[in-house]
DNA sequence: CAGGAGCTATAGACCACGTCTATGATCAAT
DNA sequence: ATTGATCATAGACGTGGTCTATAGCTCCTG
């Protein structure tokens, strides 16, 4: 089998049209650039090269090899050059996965500034319930996934975020409320808007109710944390929501929270990625910089 | 600079999916196929493969290299194979500059046992004189040339072939001279036809007579050998002709040879190839065959 | 025409590096 | 638990690629 070194040494050989040039061109000596193509020629055992003292040209059967290793070292060039701007990031993707609310209030500021930096790296915001993004994490198709905690899977590996606090909030319409502490019993007596039944939020809060002997059955289930919003402060009842995610809102006044007589347990938010897989770059980058 | 022999397991470990196989398919042992990997992921500073229990696959980073490499490699096969058909006359040309009337009389039959051995060397003859061939051949254009000798050029190498022996021939309308020797004087009496005045033969025979004091010129003057034997059959002059190149019509009585008083010379046919130039693979075993 | 400046080829020495063997670590399947 | 895959690691070995030195050649130049 022919080492394929001796057609790096041929290419530039056969473009320069001298080995001389070839051996500058590839710091190495002369002797050894006339060794390989010698090496080439014997293990063909056809002539490549005609040699005389202006240095060397291509014969019809060296011709006929370079068209082939020319197109063959150009992909190679260019195959290094696409490694080395995947490398320092002048090219490349990064792929989360996660819930579109802690897309927006969450990592958004991170994303806005990595693309600063990086704005040739092309952002991938894959959104999905908690089992989705695993799903997707351990298919390849997301670098990384933002999710609430805990996760547990050994195949992988878990970052703590910011720690978030969940509470329920109502609009103007149930200004009475305002100030007072309510237990959960009073507080099933108004309208419930809740998140969709397959997330993670809503699972913690129907078990957190459940653990007091409640159950929580909401009026309004809603598929999006804005809605949730409007929702409430349209008065259409309290709705279940994160504190940090409208903090705007509670401070023009049209939220306000609802205190409760018993502690909401905060909820952890972390980055997902995948155990004994090595991130890509973009990636590895990205959680550097969120560190 | 990466060594192209990294690409090279990078390939087959990629399309194998797994070191061991890759291994295997090089001839060399797993700890090798490793150790290359490694290589090539330090030299990007990029991590290549997943690796697990069951192989390895392509990180995305990998696949991108994957999509230059494997063309990349796939040139070298096809460039490796065709070199191979090159070598054992599978593929290849063979080109010959000469006069036609050589092409058919001399060198015919080696051309006909050679296409049958070779059937794939696509053959080329360049037709053309002498000095023409020169030029043909110094210019790369052909591999070898089939002319009248002597040729003195210091950048040709002649290798000599037969010899052929040229001289006056007629038809039955000049039965009258069947078996009388002719002097030059007196052969110049009847309407002499030559071959155009750039061909060796023509220069030749002017060259002759100058030295025994005559100046031969031509009734008719044509640029193919055919037509001199045709036109001398027919009866309008006396053809000066090469022997061997008419043994047909000699024998069925359309031609008869006319003696002259003086020995004509007889002419060395030869081969021309380029001095110090090594011959395409498809030429030296033409060489070999005439031979 | 001698001398110089290119070029490539050859010879021989040397040592880096690619390959090997042996073994470890991990995982999956039996 | 055991077996049999996989890849990783360590360290020894020896080949082969690279080096220096030099020869041979052609072309150019004063």
């Amino acid at each position: 089998m022919i080492n394929y070194e001796l057609y790096k040494v041929f290419y530039w050989a056969a473009k320069t049209g001298s080995l001389s040039m070839a051996a500058k061109s590839l710091f190495i000596t002369q002797p050894s650039v006339s060794h390989a193509i010698k090496q080439l020629e014997e293990s063909f055992g056809l002539t490549l090269f005609y040699r005389n003292s202006k240095g060397v040209t291509l014969t019809p059967e060296g011709v006929t090899l370079y068209s082939y290793i020319e197109k063959s070292q150009i992909l190679i060039s260019l195959a290094e050059e696409k490694m080395a701007s995947l490398k320092n990031l002048d090219s490349g993707e990064l792929r989360i996965g996660g819930s579109d609310s802690l897309f927006k209030h969450y990592i958004l500021p991170y994303l806005e500034s990595y693309h600063q930096k990086h704005p040739s790296i092309k952002l991938h915001l894959n959104h999905g319930t908690t089992p989705e993004t695993i799903a997707f994490l351990k298919e390849g198709k997301i670098d990384l996934g933002v999710v609430r905690l805990p996760i547990v899977d050994s195949q992988i590996e878990v970052m703590k975020g910011i720690e978030l606090q969940d509470c329920f909030v109502a609009g103007p319409r149930y200004a009475e409320l305002k100030g007072k502490v309510l237990s959960l019993e009073r507080l099933l007596q108004y309208p419930i808007i809740l998140f969709s039944r397959n997330s993670r939020v809503r699972m913690a809060i129907t078990e957190l109710f459940q653990s007091y002997g409640y159950q929580i059955k909401p009026e309004i289930e809603v598929g999006s944390v804005d809605l949730l919003i409007e929702l409430a402060s349209k008065g259409l009842g309290i709705s279940y929501v994160t504190k940090e995610f409208i903090s705007k809102e509670l401070e023009e006044g049209s939220l306000f929270e609802i205190q409760l007589d018993i502690k909401m347990p905060p909820s952890q938010v972390g980055f997902m990625i995948m155990r004994n897989m090595p991130l890509s770059n973009a990636a590895s980058k990205f959680i550097e910089l969120v560190k």
